[in-house]
RNA sequence: GCGGGCGUGGCGGAAUGGUAGACGCGACAGACUCAAAAUCUGUUUUCGCAAGAAGUGCCGGUUCGAGUCCGGCCGCCCGUACCA
């Protein structure tokens, strides 16, 4: 056997799997099937270390679920609209669809080298018309089953270039290109009417065992179910037509805590308030400044007007409080109009702090006095307090008991009803730009809005746009824009809004299981491969992807399109780290940072510091230098010293990225791939470091030496400690399959590395050195797949490794016939001591007090307790 | 602001409430070499000659026993509905 040349092997034994079509999805209904899938990529133009990490992860499951004889279904697709290619359109010319397509080809081109067992023959793009097409069917069904609505929303509007901005677009409340201060304008946008599933898709969070708590808890506080009251304030000096005033609260127990009421700047009130007083216009529009999100919207300073408009007390008509416009009533929940109780919510208590309104105590800490409030006072609800100035239930109760006898009590005085309410809002679907899906509906002057005809799909994007005004060319499109009513024939207008690109990838997981289809999907398919098995992907998407996702499978089995198993499309859910770099800067004459790629820079350490400096300059001898200190002056001086920041994401702009066809170049795919499972725990941050992709091309060449030196063994040999090796390997296959069912990557590693070295300092008989090599070699196969075919039939295994069945650890194997124990006394480790693995406590016990360093600890100081885990450990407690 | 997460040697990390630091990197020492690289062997939490003591961001609690569970802080990261 030759030296380890990934380069020779690895295109060969891509190769071998594409014509032996090794990973080919079939369906097969003899065999258990298994449905693997990453979230697919955007096609920015270049594959990065995220990447190889994500997919190597799913590579790992698929292989090990291959080998384990499941039929698996492991696709790749590309996310492929969105904004970056328009703007790549605007900045460099040209059209979004070459761009898109051009970089498909480029990172499919990409990722082939890393060995992915992917079945390459159901890649698709969401901007293909096949695709898109059926997603508008979709819409269709969706509009009539009562899934899809219109109605008003707010966007970010830049007033100069006279267009749509998204959030991203908007820094610090300006526009990015024109830096003119953002406005909130409204505009009719299409939405999904996913809060019809607001309780369903809670309750449901309860069945996704295999998800992580966290991404569950995240989703049910996004839901953000609430139990409270809603009521009517009756008004006095309102215009007419607002004589009540609809609020909810989730805190009915603090009612007599209220010392205002507030309305959002968009409630219909405000609105007709500022069609008929200047002042209150003004302020609105004021409100109306900043941006959309949620983050500039609550960190804006709370402001307020008084509209002169009173209401009364419902448990005190003597009681008049003011009612205010504040920013920071959000139209969008509850009533968009609440009552302040400004001694026990903190944005109450700023608001009535900055106007001077009453701040009325409801409930104090149990046994405490009343007190002046310096801040809103807000305990747990499920804390018990002393209410002073409740009206229902005891005195001292929970918050949560109070707020239930709360809404007895008013609903039993007629006032209001208890309500539930969703935090969650129907999703705006609606994006006023081109590089997207567009929304297969036309309005007619006589019929309103119509659905296209489905035999008319897909509504095809006009190839012929241009990009250098700002807006959707959609919208001056000189002929797209015109078509015929499907309804009527009369000349009608289409819809120029396309759909936000969270629709693309609320489905494509389905799709995947029939790729090429005439229909959206096909069930004998979408029957045998849905669910997902295992779907994996980045954290960031925890929230929306995931739960526009659960929607769109509901949405789906709604209108036929997937079965009533794979409502919740994906049974489990692994979120992984990504994959972060040191960060490398010089400061030019003006003080500006200067960053400066990872392969430019050269560290080492110099008198116990280490230097990083700029170029590929061979390390200094440090008796040469006799002045540290003043050596690394001169070397700042002239620039060339660098500065290092700790590591963070990858990022172009701060320069800190590894280019995986580099490293691939240099050490291989399989390199590549050991590393980026090898060093943190797959769902924490990896840092990628030189060394560490050094230190695994020398583990991987160890390993083909050591694969060789057992190659030129006599076949007769016998050597000695045959046992030590059949359980050392037996242990590494309960390590490994155990660390990779259980998303432990980086602990099977571990075990592999344990096993080579076990084996490189084995002298064991040919065919048991052989026997374990080749269990080795099964057990690298998920990581590094390329060296393990080449160990593999170099050792004499049959057919490919990617195909031979998983290795099983004989039980007899793993069971040591003695352990050993430590001795705590009092909790602190004294002693060990080594038993036979079934030796009753009490014999433990005995052994374990006569032993001569406990002996010496206790000093004959009597034994209270003594507390003896079985094969764990020993606690004697004096 | 709100929601969620994370914090362990010089570094990445390991540890069903049961021997803190597996495995890897780096560093140091040794072997081989004229020498270097490569390779191999060993040492490596801190303090201490040792016996021993201390130690998992900080403060407190539960427990025979806490990195792990609970409460409060500090720091960093992710999401926050038009980035994907």
């Amino acid at each position: 056997m030759s030296r380890y040349e990934p380069k020779t092997i690895e295109p060969k034994w891509q190769a071998a799997w594409d014509v032996a079509e090794t990973f080919k999805a079939r369906r097969d209904p003899a065999r258990p099937k298994y449905y693997v899938l990453e979230m697919f990529p955007y096609p920015s133009g270049r594959i990065h270390m995220g990447h190889v990490r994500n997919y190597t992860m799913g590579d790992v499951v698929a292989r090990y679920k291959a080998a384990q004889g499941f039929s698996v279904l492991h696709p790749m697709g590309w996310d492929a609209f969105g904004m970056p290619a328009e703007n790549a359109a605007m900045e460099r010319g040209g059209h979004p669809k070459e761009w898109t397509y051009a970089n498909i080809a480029e990172m499919r081109k990409q990722m082939k080298p890393l060995g992915l067992s992917i079945d390459w023959s159901r890649e698709f793009a969401t901007c293909d018309p096949e695709y898109y097409g059926q997603q508008q069917a979709m819409f269709i069904d969706m509009m009539a089953k009562g899934l899809v609505y219109r109605k008003n929303a707010v966007v970010n509007w830049d007033p100069v270039d006279m267009t749509v901005l998204a959030n991203e677009q908007v820094i610090d409340g300006k526009g990015w290109r024109s830096n003119a201060a953002v406005e909130r304008r409204e505009l009719t946008q299409w939405f999904f009417k996913i809060s019809d599933y607001s309780a369903e898709l809670l309750s449901a969070l309860d069945g996704l065992k295999d998800w992580p708590e966290k991404v569950r808890l995240m989703q049910a506080n996004w839901i953000g179910q609430s139990r409270g009251l809603q009521f009517a304030f009756t008004t006095t000096g309102a215009p007419e037509g607002f004589d009540r005033l609809e609020v909810y609260t989730t805190r009915p127990d603090t009612l007599l805590g209220a010392s205002f009421a507030a309305i959002s700047p968009d409630h219909p009130l405000a609105k007709h308030l500022e069609r008929h007083d200047s002042a209150v216009e003004a302020f609105v529009a004021d409100c109306r400044k900043g941006g959309t999100t949620a983050e500039a919207m609550e960190t804006a300073e709370k402001i307020g007007m008084d509209t002169g408009i009173r209401v009364l007390h419902p448990f005190d008509n003597s009681i008049e409080l003011p009612v205010y416009i504040a920013n920071f009533i959000l139209m969008d929940y509850g009533a968009g109009a609440i009552f302040g109780c400004p001694a026990h919510d903190a944005r109450d208590f700023e608001f009535a702090t900055k106007y001077g309104l009453p701040i009325p105590t409801v409930f104090i800490p149990e046994g405490a006095e009343e007190v002046t409030l310096d801040e809103a006072y807000v305990p747990m609800k499920s804390e018990r307090v002393q209410y002073i100035r409740g009206f229902a239930g005891n005195d001292l109760q929970t918050g949560e008991d109070a707020i239930a006898a709360a809404i007895a009590a008013c609903e039993a005085q007629g006032v209001g009803r208890g309500v539930t309410n969703y935090r969650l809002r129907d999703w705006g679907i609606s994006r006023q730009r081109y590089w997207g899906c567009p929304i297969p509906v036309i309005h007619c002057a006589t019929c309103g809005v119509v659905a296209e005809k489905k035999e008319n799909l897909p509504v095809r994007l006009p190839d012929d746009v241009t990009f250098d005004i700002p807006g959707n060319p959609l919208d001056r499109h000189p002929t797209w824009r015109n078509c015929t009513c499907p309804n009527c024939g009369a000349d009608a207008r289409r819809e120029t809004d396309t759909m936000d690109t969270f629709v693309d990838s609320s489905w494509y997981y389905a799709r995947f299981t029939a790729p090429h289809a005439t229909t959206p999907t096909i069930a004998e398919d979408a029957d045998y491969w849905m669910n997902v098995d295992q779907y994996i992907g980045g954290i960031e998407h925890a929230i929306l992807h995931l739960l526009y996702s659960r929607f769109f499978a509901r949405a789906m089995h709604a209108t036929g399109h997937l079965p009533a198993k794979a409502i919740e499309p994906f049974n489990a859910l692994f979120t992984q780290g990504m994959v972060t770099h040191e960060i490398y800067k010089t400061t030019d004459a003006a003080g500006r940072p200067i960053y400066h790629l990872p392969e430019d820079v050269t560290s080492f350490s110099l008198a116990d510091r280490r230097v990083t400096v700029l170029g590929d300059v061979p390390p200094p001898d440090p008796d040469m230098i006799a002045d540290i200190d003043a050596w690394l002056q001169a070397l700042n001086d002239e620039g060339a010293l660098v500065e290092v920041i700790p590591s963070a994401k990858m990022s172009k702009s701060k320069k800190n990225v590894v280019d995986p066809m580099n490293i691939i170049e240099a050490f291989g795919a399989d390199t590549a791939r050991w590393f980026v499972m090898s060093d943190s725990p797959p769902e924490r941050d990896v840092e990628w470091t030189a060394s560490g992709a050094d230190a695994t091309f020398k583990h991987l060449s160890r390993v083909w030496a050591l694969c060789s030196r057992i190659g030129d063994m006599p076949a007769d040999h016998q050597g000695v400690g045959d046992q030590d090796i059949a359980k050392a390997t037996a242990k590494a296959v309960e390590e490994v399959t155990r660390s990779i069912e259980t998303f432990a990557f980086n602990k099977a590693i571990a075990a592999l590395y344990g096993l080579t070295n076990t084996l490189a300092k084995a002298n064991g008989s040919t065919l048991a050195m052989k026997q374990a090599i080749r269990t080795l070699a099964q057990l690298m196969c998920p990581m590094t797949p390329h060296i393990a075919e080449s160990i593999w039939t170099f050792q004499g295994g049959a057919g490919l490794c990617a195909t031979a069945p998983w290795p099983k650890a004989d039980p007899a194997l793993l069971v040591d016939d003695t352990v050993t124990l430590p001795i705590q006394i009092n909790g602190k480790r004294r002693a060990e001591i080594s038993v036979p693995k079934d030796m009753p406590a009490s014999e433990v016990e005995k052994i374990a007090l006569a032993d001569e360093a406990v002996v010496k600890f206790l000093a004959g100081a009597p034994v209270k307790k003594i507390i003896v885990v079985p094969g764990r450990i020993i606690n004697v407690v004096v």
